[in-house]
DNA sequence: CACAATTATATTGTGCACAATTTGATGTCA
DNA sequence: TGACATCAAATTGTGCACAATATAATTGTG
């Protein structure tokens, strides 16, 4: 049993926590503008869809973010608490949960606004080499999914 | 007030959530190989540091993961019952507890050695595409992080 | 129409993350 | 030496993630 770790093996050679790094280290980069929002970071992602098209039901929020109903159902409900969304059953089909932005929650789109921009200068790099490596990581995400 | 978010609002856009969602993917990816070992994904990176250096204190683990006892201290009493690793305060200095691989946990390496070129299969790149998108996440979590 | 399969969401239980605070040991310096 | 700052972990409380299961509404089929 040899002693030393092989190169493969070493922390610092994991592309896997460069990007589980990376993520949380965005969290911690949006907080500043989201907090005074009373946004946790995955609640923003739930926003952008909801700005995007209102009333969605909870699995037209999951699938795109790769979330299920065990992840989403408790955060709606503190969104609800928090009065940026409204939760009612869909009256043709009473199975669906449909998830409507309170005028609050569409009013905080304005706000939001600022914030891509901030982010752009915090992430050090040019809008075209961003976009060159967010093409990397969409591709690396599916690849991963695709099994 | 606008209708439509504006294209730097849309999800699809936001290259946070292309690393947020590479970095769940990952810990997917690892689950089959991991699993079989009895260990989480967050628990192989502190394995990583304790074959790479066994004996490192609470913070030594904590620095390069950018984790802090709230996470690891519960994390390693979970690998300490598990049978992965010991702890015990440092004899020197009673406030630094020391985690030590047990037997166990030593001889998961060699079974690990398999882990790193199934991950480069799944991630469906090149190894020489890998390692520079690797470096450029490396340079997006840091410039994020030194605010 | 009855009833089994399917669908959408909710619930339960485990394991991270992280802010804020606490506890206990060590270091410092008047 | 004794008060006080500092340091390392642990604890507490909140909020994700996700597997597994449960519940309830709808659909499909004989």
């Amino acid at each position: 049993m040899s002693n030393s770790s092989p190169p493969e093996l070493l922390l610092e050679n994991q592309i896997c926590f460069a990007v589980y790094s990376a993520a949380h280290a965005f969290a911690q980069a949006y907080k500043p503008h989201l907090d005074p929002m009373g946004l946790t970071y995955p609640q923003y992602l739930v926003m952008l869809l909801l700005w995007e098209q209102d009333g969605r039901s909870v699995n037209a929020l999951g699938q795109p973010l790769h979330l299920d109903s065990g992840t989403l159902t408790p955060l709606l409900k503190r969104m609800e608490k928090a009065g940026l969304v409204t939760r009612q059953r869909d009256a043709k089909d009473e199975r669906i949960m449909r998830i409507h932005l309170t005028d609050h929650g569409r009013a905080l789109r304005e706000r939001a606004r600022a914030i891509p921009p901030a982010m752009l200068c915090a992430s050090g790099l040019e809008l075209e080499g961003l976009m060159a490596l967010h093409e990397e990581v969409k591709a690396l995400g599916r690849n991963l999914r695709e099994k």
